[in-house]
DNA sequence: TTGACCCTTATTGTATACGTTCTGAATACG
DNA sequence: CGTATTCAGAACGTATACAATAAGGGTCAA
């Protein structure tokens, strides 16, 4: 009975798999498949930040209630992704200054810490894993699909941080370079993604040599590069002072 | 096993705020304080690792139905406080050896990382503050209340930790420190508590006196004496061994 | 024409009802 | 007497219905 009303058009772009025309039951290991895709969206840039998700729309989209989208949001919302604001709902969030330098602090402090353990611990299977996603990466920029590109570096750094052996520290890392693509998406400059593809390659070769010392300074670099690349400035944020943009006199 | 009936008579010492008899609206803000309070039964060992969460006592318990329950459970999982297993409902986590060692390899090295900035940015206030939490720490250990001790002892490092400014570093360090307690309940010694509470004294003058580094070399030690006074063994997990238990010659 | 107030509507918050599955025991059979 | 099977009960997973609230638009008055 529910007339699909309009969905905002950020799930325009491809995003099909979801769309189950006849799901007689969307299983509790879909709730975990929806997850992902939300995620994945946010992380591409395709969902932006101050976009607002009805749980209604998102309902019908993935064909369930509301009930199992709103522990969808909930999730997504204490991994800061979404803010949940109480009575409107939730929304992509949208990282303020003060945010975005505390998670690239605690980027520099934890994965650069973490090469000492992942340098000793690598495998070469680890080696060729990490040198198949940056070979991906570097064809995606290439492609100038920045949005794949996006999501492959955090998946990169992520992946990374689990080599060190650390579930708990690997997963703060992974929710941080999520929150990191948010960043970007606000603060980035158009047109010069973060991450340059042959940081990575270095690394890959510092941690499959065993130096960890230097991989931990190099990615100290790699990531104070990156954080240097974008415009961290007060935005326009609270009281535009109109006054003063439009020199009235009044 | 027998303890699924503990968590009835878990709210019966004070805390009487959520089972208001005649309650019109829980509010959104009383989700919060359900959650607190459940927390708080966990990081003071009233509920202990493994004890069951039944959605229905809970949710009779604090005079709201199954919904809200289940958010907040799912909020505690989340935190890594109660497991969810798919058909079985929830219950308090019991940190495996490989999870103890991890949060506290973590604790270190975020903890020890954060005193620099907590010594640059600490205020007197702070100082005041945190010399009191310890003065309440030192008056539980004394009155034998070990499970307001345990509670003050989390709560103190959390503090610390906020003290340095960055709030994502800070969330981190709060939910490690309550998944310390937890790991505290399954291996710790029972009457030798983790903290030492003049350890906190002498942490809370280092940082006074602004000597960051040397304060980042004490909480190192502080944090290693913790978890060397665990137990940390491969416990009698998986496949009991029942024939080198017994002994038989079968 | 502008401003304020009210009403409609859309969206979230909460509860409840139903279906499914897992557990546990009782019974029947070998 | 032991074991397997089945049935009943209970607890979780999901959906739906209802209530409350805030936003937006329209109307009326100055």
């Amino acid at each position: 009975m529910s007339g699909s009303r309009q969905m905002a058009e950020s799930t325009s772009s491809g995003q099909q798999q979801a769309a189950t025309p006849g799901p007689k039951k969307a299983g509790g290991k879909g709730l975990d498949a929806i997850y992902r895709s939300i995620s994945e969206a946010i992380i591409e840039h395709r969902l932006k930040p101050g976009a607002r998700l009805r749980e209604d729309a998102l309902a019908d989209v993935f064909g369930i209630s509301r009930t199992g989208i709103r522990k969808v949001l909930q999730r997504l919302a204490l991994e800061q992704l979404v803010t949940l604001t109480p009575r409107r709902g939730a929304s992509v969030t949208r990282p303020s200054v003060d945010e975005a330098k505390d998670v690239f602090e605690a980027r520099q402090m934890v994965e650069c810490a973490l090469m000492e353990a992942a340098a000793k611990r690598i495998t070469t299977a680890d080696v060729e894993e990490l040198r198949e996603m940056a070979r991906e990466e570097r064809k995606a920029l290439r492609s100038r699909e920045q949005r794949v590109a996006i999501k492959l570096s955090a998946t990169f750094h992520a992946r990374l941080a689990e080599i060190s052996g650390n579930r708990t520290l690997a997963e703060f890392v992974g929710q941080l370079c999520s929150r990191s693509s948010l960043i970007l998406a606000v603060y980035g400059n158009p047109g010069h993604l973060g991450c340059e593809s042959h940081d990575h390659d270095n690394l890959i070769e510092l941690l499959a040599a065993g130096e960890g010392g230097k991989a931990s300074d190099f990615m100290e670099r790699h990531l104070k590069s990156i954080e240097a690349s974008l415009s961290i400035f007060d935005e326009p944020e609270e009281t535009p002072d109109l006054r003063d943009i439009f020199a009235f006199d009044a």
